[in-house]
DNA sequence: TTTATATAGTTGCTTAAACAACTATATGCC
DNA sequence: GGCATATAGTTGTTTAAGCAACTATATAAA
């Protein structure tokens, strides 16, 4: 592979992921606006436990690309605002195993149309096709990268 | 357009921008790797400056896409690290003209090198065309949600 | 000129990321 | 059984993000 393959010009806003963080940017806004009064990293846990409830700590965080203490302190602070709650593995006492709380479960909708209204706005204009290249890029970049980091 | 445009289930990878933050920590390792004791935070900072020296701490928000808390703070720990220094503007004396110091022009080319070097580990076995399509989709997301948030 | 408004930057606060070091439990091997 | 090693999770520390509130200077309007 060429050493070359980028011109410096180039480099940053490939490197630096400001169209992630705008989308984030943009869904805690969408949050706030509509009242919901969690973090993206708060809801991209919630987004996990909707899909199956009751991951173990490092289950969340293979799902959501973060260390152990990161899923640590978020757990705690999601316990804090009684939307899950760890409960010790009868298996395996070393594990934890979270469960969504009832305040989580009113959540779902209204966050996962936030979340649906906030990429629509992110890729207006934007045709189908060339999404689906953006996607197939990040997931081989993600897949590149995520096995020894 | 189409409020149903994503499956509940593709939304997240899209949302989260694991792709970038695994570019990050590549990044980060492989400064740490060569013995360049730098953040990947205030790397984008340098970046910036290499490509034009002086430039005023709002400059750098909006070049790096933060905000001016932020821009203040990756300044005063560049400065400790004596990487850059601080000079307050005579046109206008509530700016800051923000100038690189010897140690972060001997950072350049090394560090330049090095984010090659990512980017080529990151982007391995993605073909050019692809690489084309997802900046062009990174950037339009960027335009789309960066003026109003 | 003085008054309002916009701009540049700082400080305080809360949340989170990343890394190292740690505890506790489980598993595999002798 | 007893020991080494792996796994699950926690705690401490530093750096950074994001928001609100603030100071200081500049600009525009009356």
């Amino acid at each position: 592979m060429p050493n070359n393959q980028f011109k410096r010009g180039e480099l940053y806003s490939f490197i630096t992921g400001k169209a992630s963080t705008a989308i984030g940017r943009r869904l805690q806004k969408n949050f706030k606006e509509a009242n919901v009064e969690i973090t993206i990293e708060q809801w991209s846990v919630l987004y996990h436990l909707w899909k199956q409830d009751g991951l173990s700590q490092q289950q969340l965080c293979d799902a959501t690309f973060r260390d152990k203490p990161s899923i640590t302190r978020l757990v705690d602070n999601l316990e804090k605002l009684k939307l899950v709650k760890r409960v010790a593995s009868k298996d395996d006492r070393r594990m934890n195993m979270i469960f969504l709380a009832p305040g989580a479960v009113e959540l779902q909708d209204k966050t996962m149309e936030l979340a649906n209204q906030t990429l629509n706005e992110a890729l207006e204009g934007v045709i189908i096709e060339h999404i689906e290249i953006a996607k197939l890029v990040l997931q081989k970049v993600y897949d590149n990268l995520a096995g020894s980091v």
